[in-house]
DNA sequence: CGCTAACTTGTGATCGGTAACAACTGGGGT
DNA sequence: ACCCCAGTTGTTACCGATCACAAGTTAGCG
């Protein structure tokens, strides 16, 4: 039986001193089926559940497995069944709360499902940086990738996916029909966040958005600007800004100076939190005199001073959504037409908005 | 020359209608060779950079691979070579700020070491659901695992981990000489907090704690102590906590009713939020009355009411420096005694402190 | 008792790379 | 002219799993 396989110990013994030291090896499915006194693939069967295994056989096998502490090595398998059992995310390098929620919805419900998450993630939302991730991606040989997507360069890139490879973005805006996608209505959710503030009796609301070039923002201007026009109310404009504090403590510094202000739409709760500072500074009482609402939900933002009105989103949930499509297109390779899941934001209201001063 | 390979085209039509359909195959190495009129081993050579490929050869393999869009199956490399070009990050599944930067940071690292990274999220910090997070990612045969571990049980998972596998955790306590860590001084951050306290006038600082089961929590405590003991001042009592914002409005309630109180540090930034709110609904004025210290830094404290002054921890740098460490590891496998990166955090002064009133 | 069907198990080929070794080139030195 | 060595290329075995197929075993039934 040895002699089968002759160079197997001593070349194993010969190949000491190599300049990087490989993985120490474990044992394969070959000392089990040894120590079990069945062939390998007998030991295959088990692992992979085949019926036809009888009960005792089984046992063994197990038996031997545990004593061996035997692991299945995934390259080999993945090397003969072409399925890596491993999903890649492009995530975009960044702290938001929304994309790390994200993230570990989508580790979460791709654990459930059985397979591995591999992340590559870019520094930019550049088209050239994305393509370059997809193609590490492409590499471990994933069977499907998620693109937390905020920008449709991510989403694009997408549809240069090596044909056959599932895909979805997440989170992002709807520009792109050929990729399916699972996001929030932002849109409904500026409607509901502008509407609350008119129903409160303010005769307008100002506006402070988020980046142009994120479609997220933009959709969320969309739904503000269309709730207004609806209600008669004048628009007032939009100034160009990022999503952090920081811009919406400058926007607000101006804001603040005027006294038509009295209800604030923010593009998420950060920026809110900025403006509520510079409406703070500028003596200008929240919800008295200023009513605000923010888009997010964050974890903080009912403990703001004071606590934020805000439109809810749940990211998590996006995240594992992301995952029933992404799966759905890996079981059912059929070429219909890309599916877009719209989740609806809620409405939280909290401590920041209240009727205008009479 | 095709009589070789008998079953390789009709095997290929043959597997059609299999239940999940396999990737689409790509061009392999062998095609790659004939279109360059080369052995495969040529290929291989060029791929890796061996030095004796004639120029000519190099160019010719490298526009066949161009042409057929040719990408390496890291299955098959990993199969062979028993290195996977992979690391495993072990994460707590939480959106707290801290160790989602950290994620990014090793992501990037690795990245620019030419690693990829695969994350395996725990829900709980429990021994079993570390040990198992683990061993999902031995299966992908991992060369290296990153534990995000605020909590013992993780590092201590990590020493079960099968021998030869470098390890490291990052950002938590410091208990277990046996894995190597990288992490932030706590207690040198405490001591800072509180002696700025000191310094400005305050006869003594109370403490609002993280969850006492955090190592970083109980170490913050430690230097919080510590230094007030240095001090001759009293050492205030201290309840148990979590690190939300709620914990910090919960225990900022008592701690506002209390006159005596005049300066607060917060085991970190949230925690302040909520006691900032906290006072402020009970009409003391921050920092006239009650100077408030946080920890960590996050992007938003600078704009909290008012401005937070706090200890900066970089958590990009500690994810990069744990790669670092990792990346010695699996370099040179001496099995000298782990090593334990600290790495300092600076006070960061903006408007949440001030003397005490006369 | 023989025969087929279902169940159980083993054998050999294969996935796509890399490692080891052999074979073939073309100078340079004596 | 000869040898040797370095540079270049091809051949074959192998990593550790799965798959297709064959072979042996048991059971059912006329």
């Amino acid at each position: 039986m040895a002699a089968k396989r002759p160079a197997a110990d001593d070349g194993q013994a010969a190949r000491t001193d190599g300049a990087v030291a490989p993985q120490p090896r474990g044992s394969v499915m070959r000392d089990v089926a040894r120590l079990a006194g069945v062939s390998h693939q007998t030991v295959s069967r088990v692992l992979n559940e085949h019926p036809n295994v009888r009960q005792e056989t089984r046992r063994r096998v197990l038996e031997a497995m545990q004593a061996l502490n035997y692991r299945r090595n995934l390259a080999a398998r993945t090397l003969v069944t072409r399925r890596s059992g491993t999903l890649g995310v492009v995530g975009l390098e960044t702290t938001l709360f929304g994309p790390a929620s994200m993230l570990y919805g989508i580790e979460d419900a791709a654990r459930t499902a059985g397979y591995f998450v591999t992340v590559a993630s870019v520094r930019t939302l550049e088209r050239r940086s994305v393509l370059e991730a997809v193609d590490r991606l492409c590499q471990q040989s994933v069977e499907g990738i998620v693109a937390i997507a905020p920008k449709p360069a991510v989403t694009n890139a997408l549809v240069q996916v090596p044909s056959g490879l599932a895909s979805v973005g997440v989170g992002g805006g709807a520009d792109d029909d050929a990729v399916p996608t699972v996001r929030i209505d932002n849109a409904a959710g500026a409607r509901l966040a502008t509407q609350h503030l008119l129903d409160l009796g303010h005769s307008t609301v100002h506006h402070v958005a988020g980046p142009p070039d994120w479609p997220e923002a933009r959709e969320r201007v969309e739904g503000w600007r269309g709730t207004l026009y609806a209600a008669g109310a004048p628009v007032p404009p939009v100034e160009p800004g990022s999503w952090s504090a920081q811009s919406g403590y400058e926007q607000g510094q101006a804001l603040a100076r005027d006294p038509a202000v009295t209800a604030v739409f923010c593009g998420n709760d950060q920026i809110a939190l900025g403006l509520l500072r510079a409406l703070h500074e500028a003596g200008r009482r929240v919800p008295h005199e200023v009513s605000v609402v923010g888009f997010d939900d964050m974890p903080d933002s009912g403990y703001f001073l004071p606590p934020l009105t805000t439109i809810h989103q749940d990211f998590a949930e996006l995240g594992r959504r992301s995952l029933t499509v992404l799966l759905d297109q890996i079981q059912h390779p059929g070429d219909r037409p890309a599916d877009h899941v719209l989740l609806s934001p809620e409405l939280v209201v909290r401590a920041s908005t209240a009727p205008p001063r009479a």
